[in-house]
DNA sequence: CCGGATCCAAGAGGATACTG
DNA sequence: CAGTATCCTCTTGGATCCGG
């Protein structure tokens, strides 16, 4: 339950998931696990330029959001699987649109990147 | 399985959008235009905490992209309008779906932001 | 009223080395 | 392999002043 008597004012819905997800990383982090669980060197190797640290920064706003999954495995060497849980499903709409819009701008029908599979 | 090796040069177009406005502001000034068009003040109003320099490169670098107008009235004292292109129109999914994600994540249907006129 | 120019503080995030 | 700890750079963006 949302208690929203601490605020002087309704939130808007548009920056209420904006707060959550603008950063540079959160939105392509989401987007490689609408391909299926992944492990942290996956992530790594699908995300350019993203460092261990902020990978790691990323996934631990996102799992205390609720957003995403950690299951870790007792094994070794250590093994990490990230995966969705039903409320991050909860935004494919919005990656499905963002992937709408952006096809549409780039004039390019093929992409490359996991979510395509939902087509 | 998606083949990523054979197409590294094709942009993935959910990565395009984000660059495009994964800043602090983008999202929360096209809402703002979404409610139709805007002078200067009324942005700054409608967006407490930003500041003049920042909305004024946020609109500058979305009128760059073609996503935002800039209509300058030829007055005393001068009078700036910004508005939507059809470009910028076309982002219209990914508000809504923010704005669905959003309300869900909130449990909260009641809403303040322009784009609600748009349901 | 609009917004450019400057200055500056805060923080995001990359590189690297290291631990379990 | 996964994640932490430093260090450090660079960008973002807020505050302020000024000019058209």
């Amino acid at each position: 339950m949302v208690d929203i008597s601490q605020c002087s004012e309704i939130k808007c819905p548009i920056q209420f998931v904006v707060d959550l997800l603008d950063n540079k990383w959160s939105i392509l982090v989401l987007r490689e696990l609408f391909g299926g669980d992944r492990r942290t060197h996956q992530l790594l190797a699908a995300l350019p330029g993203i460092s261990t640290k902020t990978l790691t920064q990323r996934l631990r706003e996102l799992e205390a959001q609720g957003i995403v999954d950690r299951q870790v495995y007792a094994e070794i060497p250590p093994r990490v699987e990230y995966s969705l849980t039903p409320k991050g499903r909860q935004i494919q709409p919005v990656m499905a649109a963002l992937h709408q819009v952006g096809s549409q701008w780039l004039e390019q029908e093929s992409c490359m990147c996991p979510l395509i599979r939902d087509y």
